[in-house]
DNA sequence: CATGAAATTGGGTAAAT
DNA sequence: ATTTACCCAATTTCATG
C-alpha cells in the first residue's frame, strides 16, 4: 500500500474527474491503457481509493443551507441515539473533537426552518446539553481528500 | 432543474457508486440502459451531478489527522491572502460563517507537527486574529451530499 | 438494434529483488 | 529465479446514434 509518483499523479487526476476513459488516464500519466486500469483496479482493491461517487450541487437537491453544529454532551462514545443522527440525510458529517465541545456535524437543510427542526430533534437527544450552531454565508473552496503532499508551503503575506 | 423520484433515485445510486455500467444502473431504477443514461447525460449537463471523482482514504495518503479551525479575522471577504489558503492541499473546505468566528476551515495533516505548521503560516496572514482549533478524535459519518430528502423524521429517543 | 469505442483479458518482455 | 510492472493485440462489453 506504498504510494509510488504515478499512483500520486493518477490520484489526482480522478479526484477531479473519474470518468476519463483508461486510455486518457494513462496518457496523462505515461502509461498504457491496460498499465493505467491495472493500478487503478490495485488502489481500488488496496482502499486507497474508497469509492467513486457523483458529487452534487447542493441546490440542486435543495438543500443551499449549510451549517456547522457544535454539540456538548454529557456522556461520551458512539451511543445509538448519537448514531441515529445518520439517519437524516441533512447530515453529512459526525465527528467528535476534542476542544470545548464535543461533537461536530456539519449539516445542509433546505432553509433555516428546517434547520431550525433539525435542532429541536437534535436537543431532545438524552445527552445533549448545548447546541452551538455556525451557518455558513460563503463557501469559498470545499474538495473531497486530495492526494497531494506539500512540499513547498504557500507564503502568505 | 426538477428532479423527480427517478432522478432522485438515480442520483441516490450513483452517490454510493458511480462506476456502474448504464446498464445496471438503470435496472435498479427500472429503465432501459439509454433512458438512464440520457437521464444521467441531463442531469451532467444541467450541473446537478457536478463531477464524478474519486473519493480517497485519508490515511493513505498519509492525512490521518483531521481538524476543524476557527479563524477570528479583522476584514472581512475574499481577500487574496485568505485565497491562498486554498494552496494548501490540507486544506479542504473554507467557510465564511455566522456566529462568534469568521472563517471556518476544515484541514487534514499528517501528523501534529504538520498541523502545528499550518497553523502558524494561517496566523501570519494579515487579518488573522485568533485561531480555535478542533482536533477530530473519531469520525462517526462523512459521506457527500445526499439526493434524500427528509420525510419521515427519525424519532430519538 | 447497430456501430464504434472502451473495458478487459492473455501472452510475452524487461527490470528489479 | 521469481516477482512486478509494463506493452501489445485480441475479445468482450458497453456507450450511443
Amino acid at each position: 500500500m506504498d504510494l509510488d509518483t504515478t499512483d500520486r499523479r493518477l490520484l489526482g487526476v480522478l479526484v477531479e474527474d473519474a470518468t476519463l476513459s483508461y486510455a486518457e488516464l494513462g496518457e496523462r500519466v505515461a502509461l498504457s491503457a491496460p498499465a493505467a486500469h491495472e493500478r487503478v483496479k490495485r488502489l481500488r482493491r488496496s482502499g486507497v481509493i474508497r469509492r467513486t461517487a457523483a458529487l452534487l450541487d447542493p441546490k440542486a437537491v435543495r438543500k443551499p443551507l449549510l451549517a456547522f453544529v457544535h454539540m456538548d454532551t454529557k456522556g461520551w462514545g458512539k451511543t445509538p441515539q448519537l448514531m441515529m443522527i445518520s439517519e437524516y440525510p441533512e447530515v453529512e458529517e459526525i465527528h467528535s473533537v476534542a476542544g470545548d465541545t464535543s461533537v461536530l456535524l456539519k449539516v445542509r437543510t433546505e432553509d433555516t426552518r428546517a434547520l431550525e427542526s433539525l435542532l429541536s430533534h437534535l436537543y431532545e437527544i438524552p445527552g445533549v446539553v448545548t447546541t452551538r450552531t455556525y451557518v455558513v454565508l460563503s463557501t469559498y473552496l470545499e474538495r473531497p481528500v486530495q492526494p497531494g503532499i506539500t512540499r513547498e508551503w504557500p507564503v502568505a503575506r
